[in-house]
DNA sequence: CATGAATGAGGCTTCATTCAT
DNA sequence: CATGAATGAAGCCTCATTCAT
């Protein structure tokens, strides 16, 4: 078993402040050229330049392609969890339905934010031998909807968090795709969708 | 206005049964590779090892990669553009949430039976040029599933239909793709999704 | 030695007429794929293509591409060859400079005539092996002209057929190619350098 | 509006030695390969092989194959430009006759010098999209030549200095290249047809 | 550490030619 | 003899990665 058989990760965490621009600047140009080019456009050559360094350095930063993207999607990972973790404390208390409405807004602003780079990134990371990291993160975020949903009584919270998590994308994803715009109509038919699943009328 | 605008199509259709063969041993090894090796996998010198044919034959009749990939998802359309099809008519006459139902089904088996190939199709349709003719069977799709929805009184049919299709979509491929297997389970998850956001209780 | 040192011939010389029909047919559309499109375009399957016949067919009548090319080259050649042998016997017994206007003439008019074939295939030519038929065309048209001058009591007869050769070529060629399409004042030009080579005033 | 429609130049000129070192064997390589072996043998692996390099640096400093050709022909352009712009200064002052004389044996010294690199770049050259930099130094030639031309009272000097161009072209390529090596006795040729065409006794 | 020149495996595609039917 | 399907060497080019300076 070698360790080729995971997403590589950054060769070191830098700790000087000079290191570290340079490394979010990778990052950054990485991520810009994906959401305006796609994946094909994504080289390593051209992230350098955008970032302003050599490609010799962003060799040091980071070990292959491979390694920079899995980074890209463990930060939007780690974003996507922290979003959920507030929102999740934020609905505390408040009826099921209420809760539900807030995720659904909340992914929707959440797919918005990121200007679509989630949707290239997931193509991205079928084709990337499974990374633990990426893994945990998604375990989480499954653990606290789950949570949620247990607390108002769902049976199988961890299924339903499951599927109500992809409904959620799945239908966002291609209307927001499609170039519409009123949000909050989407969001209102999303709700039915999840409410019913949830059996509330 | 170049024809680079456009998915390419197959160069010529093939006359003798020798060459049929040909035409589809390519297909099928190109599927084959897709499925299991994934986009990166998809090169025309593999496709043609495959096929066990020359690299030479399979320009013959493919102009390009593209027109591979393109007809492949030409094909995977009329396929499912057939089923549901079928579908509508079979479930015409009885009431809204048994239509509903069968057509859940019917896209669980078509999803099943692809193999999977539609993901990873989809995704590579994206950054292909727009094609003809798979709008317009994308379109028959929605039209048909729109028509049935207008039937029973359901309002703004098209956008409900759109809605639904990737409702069922986004909820069968993650659950079929983490390896479930108990189809009539998943099939009920999102019937209550779908029935709720038509409003059916 | 090989024969391979040799511009390939064509196979054999058909007698039926069918089969010289489809000989002429094939150097006919290699002729018009040349002018139309040039040498980059002269593929041996668009010429079989063009001339209505399979490319195994074609394969029956020129046992190479190059054949192909080297038999257009010598048709054009002999094409000249006649021309200026007519020519010749035309302005016997007139004088110099009547005969060098006339001579001027015929090549700009042969010129216009080929289309420009003869460009491309002059190019071609360079970098085909020697074809003792075309050498001995070119001899031949050599001694012609060099017999007409010597008449009048050029010195150097051969050499000045060759210098006069490549003075009325070198001036008429670029000329419409640029797109001169007054002839007759683009011969005068010719004219003067011509009678200038040979001391006429 | 591409950039397909002009003859592609290097993508970057090198700074460092090492680089500049390389730039030129790339050319280097490129012309000793179209002089021995024609353009047909001019192919991108070759010209690498031949320069010491890879492939790879060969597209550093060059996009296409038909860069390094475009290079080619606007580096001999410009020294066919300087000396003829260094004729033209040296001859200034002098007779019509003198000045013609001297470009004559200049251009045959070119063209030995060049060893015929020119009679195969010019043939390339129809081939391929017409590149700015090359018309503006051939407009810039025409003019040097007209110029001088025009101060000796010759009409039509643009005209003149087009045909005079391809009348010594035309005559001392296929002398030079048949083998001849008495440049003087040819340049004397070709000054009488010069002069003739003058009207130059 | 930074730089950027250099590398080369490997991808896509063309086209002259062969050969089974 | 005609057909046209099949072949495969060879050409152009990209881009992840290495390494000398």
């Amino acid at each position: 078993m070698t360790h080729s058989d995971f997403v590589p990760k950054p060769k070191k965490t830098p700790r000087q402040a000079r290191a570290r621009a340079t490394y979010q600047a990778i990052l950054e140009a990485a991520a810009h050229i994906l959401e305006h080019g796609g994946p094909t456009a994504l080289t390593t050559n051209l992230v350098a330049e955008r970032a302003g360094v050599s490609i010799g350095s962003l060799y040091q930063y980071f070990p292959s392609k491979d390694a920079i993207i899995g980074e890209l999607i463990r930060d939007l990972r780690r974003e996507m969890r922290d979003d959920i973790l507030a929102m999740a404390q934020y609905v505390d208390g408040h009826p099921l339905d209420f809760a539900v409405r807030r995720m659904v807004r909340a992914a929707i602003h959440h797919h918005v934010h990121t200007h679509g780079r989630a949707d290239v990134l997931e193509r991205l990371e079928a084709h990337l031998p499974p990374d633990p990291d990426t893994q945990e993160i998604k375990v989480e975020i499954n653990r606290t909807v789950a949570g949620l949903l247990r607390k108002h009584g769902v049976e199988h919270p961890e299924l339903a968090a499951f599927d109500l998590t992809n409904l959620v994308i799945g239908m966002a994803h291609p209307a927001l795709h499609s170039g519409d715009t009123d949000f909050e109509a989407l969001a209102c038919r999303i709700d039915r969708a999840a409410l019913g699943y949830l059996g509330q009328t």
